[in-house]
DNA sequence: GCCAACGTTGGC
DNA sequence: GCCAACGTTGGC
């Protein structure tokens, strides 16, 4: 049982989109940076609790949480020429690119901002709130998991 | 929209 | 295998 954060661009999908997808359930595809790739077939296994990070928009922050649903599988994506993440390169009998299934748990009340985020001195490990970084799915340790989760939940009142 | 930081590509 | 050029990410 382990802990990850996925970024996302809600304006292209956001938790509000993965809570409405039927069995709000969602193949997390496109991802096409290899370290990121590396976790997804490796490492995310069923189970596992996922925080949505929403990114390059207004509120940029930790959305609430997501569950593994199934662990990492080829991403069809990548052998459909219609679509924007086509990769030539690939073939089904040696894929290159992997997702997982997420299904939605929990709408946190108030975004987590990723301000708030970096002002939480235990929070300081995380490639997120590291400059310039880009990776789009990482690790959480369980105290972090713990934090950020406490973090949020205050954010109610 | 700006721009710094980063990952990838391709010439050599 | 180096590294400059390029395209993309992502906060602001």
């Amino acid at each position: 049982m382990a802990y990850w954060l996925f970024k996302t661009e809600p304006d292209t999908f956001s938790i509000d989109d993965l809570k409405a997808r039927p069995a709000r359930t969602e193949p997390w595809d496109g991802v096409r940076n290899y370290q990121a790739r590396n976790f997804l077939r490796d490492n995310v296994a069923k189970g596992d609790s996922v925080f949505i990070y929403h990114s390059s928009c207004k509120a940029v922050g930790i959305a609430g949480i997501a569950t593994v649903s199934r662990s990492g599988y080829p991403d069809d994506t990548q052998f459909d020429p219609e679509s924007a993440y086509f990769d030539p390169k690939s073939s089904p009998e040696k894929p290159r690119w992997f997702c997982v299934n997420v299904t939605f748990e929990e709408k946190f009340v108030q975004i987590l901002p990723l301000k708030l985020i970096k002002s939480i001195p235990q929070i300081s490990e995380i490639p997120l709130v590291n400059k310039g970084n880009r990776l789009s799915v990482m690790p959480v340790t369980k105290r972090e998991w713990e934090i950020l989760c406490h973090a949020a939940r205050a954010g109610k009142a």
